[in-house]
DNA sequence: AGCACGCCGACT
DNA sequence: GTCGGCGTGCTC
């Protein structure tokens, strides 16, 4: 037992060595090393010097030790650390972070970098406040005589009241009605008083519980099985899918089982889809357990108030986490449990580095921490159904509603048969319509009966096309940075409308006439925008719906904040609304018992996308925006207008038969050997100059294919391309992709270990490696 | 990811 | 003759 600061004098080699992770794409597992006079610990913060010109970079520390982390290095090389920053990460999250970066192919420096939000390392709104407090080494009979009339009058209030200690001048001269901060200050001068220093973070945003939180219900017998069930493996790790219809009461599962976490000492997670976290989801969890064990991990956060907030769950202060995708990353003191609600959800996968999907972390997290995952959706994922089917995790049901009220009706209308009728009846052609009679006469039905009614249409803008008329031209206005046609917008009610990329967000003015043939342009194809104004026109003075008044719509063009967003339902849960139009963002996860009605006016623009889980994304899609409708007494209706009445997923919707669209989309996927049945990842190449970039696909694909060549067998891997991209060239760049297809994570895994091992792959600027995507476009 | 070192065109 | 284009390769 040596002490090593006896050897430590001047000039003596420093005794400490870290393995560093710098925020840098550095694709060493191990990290950088370096030197240290103070000892360090897996997972501290710190700052060191990179590169030539020693710029300071930031980096955790991996690994921390003694001389021998410098083995095989040159030790006149080593740096020493420059600081060490008032952040560290928990050793289950470096172990997470470890695990994210072998399986999504990502350097682990910007794995961790990602963990920590900007603020906390920046230390946003981190002061110094200073507090008072009595001072213990005051004299046990202090000479009052000496104090000023005021003081004397201030230290008998503290006498009287000694309980606000310590505070800070401003509480204590709230706390004891001075007139100011002066006495305080002499009894200071006087030793009764000091004055300490306590570290905070400073944030105006603080969250309410309701002022009177409604009890618990009591729980139906799906609920109590699902409950005892999960809570039976409390104590280890375990994964279990809770399929509930809309508004069968998950959410209280999740509460009944967080009760027991903390009763045990741990800590809890809940992972929701980004724009599920309304005030009103959070507040379910405040009432519930207090705002002071609650975090609220909101990306609309102030920096501020999200640093406070991972502060918070640092120091084991907030026991329960609730927040979107990134929350997966909070630093949990003991975690026992960990929820995925909506687990279905695509806004769960990162569209950046690294490419998570938060769901699939969270069971990784809590096979690390032991503790139980539950993965909550009405539409589970076919990979999560496949899970339980396999006997990877546990399946629980809730068939029914937790209230008396029951499904709503689904009703599925021609499009092609309702304007075929109309344009008999009328005997000519007809002005573009979305909402078709069936749907029109239900709205007003529901109208004029005092309830309330949404509409979802999945496309924003005004026309999806801006084209000729002439179908022998076929003219139609694309992007010129990108192989895709511009979207029709509308600035004002009478101002000509312009166009606009939704992947480069490039805009322009749309032209009169087809540059080619000289026909004056058509718009095809409606958005929220020109549905809108339909709704306006048709049904404005009849239904009395006018737009920012009665009703509103809702999509990523007017919502530009998450206050616009809670401000709008907050106006539609009143009743001050009585129609909301929307993209997706309305059709999840939302309460509203007034609402009679959900019309679906287009439930084929998911189906038509060139990607293997349209059938999915359809199916998804009707089934959550049908469970907005009839959570109240009165029955629902959902009308869903299509071209395709017969498609199967739409009538499984219309039946909320999830296992029947399982069952049947498994055999699909199985017979096509696509995700679930095998994994997969893309690698997409990306080059200004489309030879370029083919010729680094095709360079890519070969070397993949040589690794397969010895393994034929059941765990063969297979490799798909290059092809161009479904969309080939976005933002200038020609885009190709090759997939890895295999019976086994672990096959994919290897084979891409491999050419990163050997430098022939690497994420960066022109390679994108997506392990297990959701989006294939 | 940064950032420095490298080898080829239009300027004082 | 030099300033500077961004291609390539390294970072303890």
């Amino acid at each position: 037992m040596s002490d090593p600061s006896l050897f430590s004098g001047p000039g003596a080699p420093p005794a400490h060595y870290a393995r560093v992770a710098v925020e840098r794409s550095i694709d060493l597992a191990d990290g950088l090393t370096y030197a240290s006079d103070e000892p360090l610990a897996p997972g501290d913060a710190v700052q060191v010097p990179l590169g030539r010109g020693n710029t300071p970079a930031r980096g955790i520390v991996v690994a921390a030790g003694g001389e021998e982390l410098l083995a095989g290095f040159d030790p006149l090389r080593v740096k020493s650390i420059a600081a060490r920053l008032p952040v560290s990460l928990t050793h289950e999250l470096l172990e997470l972070a470890s695990w994210l970066a072998r399986y999504y192919a990502c350097p682990v420096g910007m794995v961790l970098a990602g963990m920590l939000p900007a603020s906390v390392k920046q230390g946003v709104g981190k002061r110094t406040e200073i507090r008072l407090d009595l001072n213990p080494d005051r004299a046990p009979e202090p000479d009052l005589a000496s104090l000023t009339p005021s003081a004397r009058k201030a230290w008998q209030a503290i006498q009287a009241n000694p309980q606000p200690f310590p505070a800070t001048r401003p509480a204590m001269v709230a706390a004891l009605a001075l007139p100011n901060a002066g006495p305080l200050n002499r009894l200071l001068d006087a030793g009764l008083l000091v004055e300490i220093r306590v570290q905070t973070v400073r944030s105006s945003e603080e969250l309410w519980a309701s002022d009177d939180p409604a009890p618990p219900p009591s729980l139906t017998p799906g609920q109590e099985r699902a409950v005892e069930g999960i809570a039976s493996t409390l104590d280890r790790f375990a994964v279990h899918l809770l399929r509930g219809v809309t508004g069968s009461g998950k959410t209280e599962v999740y509460l009944r089982l967080i009760d027991r976490v903390l009763d045990a000492g741990r800590s809890a997670l809940v992972l929701v889809p980004e724009i599920a976290l309304t005030p009103q989801t959070a507040r379910r969890f405040l009432d519930r357990f207090g705002p002071e064990q609650v975090a609220v991990m909101h990306s609309a956060l102030a920096a501020s108030a999200r640093h406070r907030a991972w502060k918070r769950v640092r120091e084991g202060e907030a026991r329960v986490v609730i927040g979107p995708r990134s929350a997966v990353f909070a630093p949990l003191w003991r975690p026992g449990l960990i929820v995925v609600d909506e687990e279905h959800d695509t806004s769960f996968k990162q569209d950046r580095l690294p490419r998570y999907h938060a769901r699939d972390v969270a069971i990784k997290l809590a096979q690390l921490a032991g503790c139980p995952a539950v993965l909550g959706s009405a539409t589970p994922s076919l990979e999560s159904w496949a899970n339980a089917k396999r006997g990877n995790s546990t399946l629980w049901e809730l068939p029914t509603r937790a209230t008396a009220a029951k499904m709503p009706a689904v009703r599925i209308v021609d499009l092609t048969k309702e304007r075929r009728a109309r344009a008999g009846e009328q005997g000519q052609r007809l002005a573009f319509e979305t909402v078709g009679p069936t749907l029109a006469q239900a709205l007003e039905q529901e109208l004029t009966t005092g309830g309330q009614a949404m509409l979802l249409l999945n496309r924003r803008g005004f026309a999806s096309y801006v084209a000729c008329p002439d179908a022998a031209c076929g003219w139609i206005l694309g992007c010129d940075a990108c192989d895709s046609s511009m979207v029709a917008h509308r600035s004002s009610r009478t101002r000509p409308g312009y166009v606009r990329c939704h992947h480069c967000l490039a805009e322009k003015l749309i032209p009169k006439a087809c540059p080619v043939c000289n026909k004056r342009v058509i718009e095809l194809g409606a958005g929220t925008q020109r549905v809108e104004r339909e709704i306006e026109s048709r049904f404005g003075t009849t239904l009395g719906l006018i737009e920012g008044e009665t009703f509103a719509r809702v999509d990523a063009d007017t919502m530009n904040t998450a206050r616009d967003y809670a401000d709008t339902l907050d106006r539609f849960a009143r009743g001050d609304l009585r129609l909301l139009l929307g993209t997706q963002m309305i059709a999840k996860g939302l309460d509203f018992p007034g609402v009679g009605l959900v019309g679906v006016l287009n439930a084929d623009t998911a189906a038509s996308l060139p990607d293997f889980r349209a059938s999915e994304r359809t199916y998804q899609l009707v089934s959550q925006v049908a469970g907005r409708a009839g959570r109240g007494e009165r029955p629902g209706l959902v009308i869903v207008q299509t071209v395709n009445p017969e498609d199967p997923a739409l009538l499984d919707a219309a039946r909320h038969d999830h296992e029947s669209f399982a069952r049947r989309e498994w055999t699909t996927r199985r017979t096509a050997g696509l995700p679930p049945a095998r994994r997969m990842a893309r690698i997409v190449i990306r080059d200004a100059n489309a030879d370029t970039a083919r010729a680094h696909a095709d360079a890519l694909a070969r070397a993949l294919r040589d690794l397969g060549q010895p393994d034929r067998g059941p765990n063969a891997l297979e490799i798909i391309g290059p092809a161009p991209c479904v969309i080939a060239r976005v933002v200038e760049r020609y885009r190709f992709a090759v997939d890895l297809l295999a019976p086994s994570a672990r096959t994919i895994q290897d084979a891409i270990a491999d050419l990163r091992g050997r430098g022939l792959l690497k994420a960066d600027t022109t390679t994108a490696i997506d392990v297990d995507p959701v989006a294939l476009l």
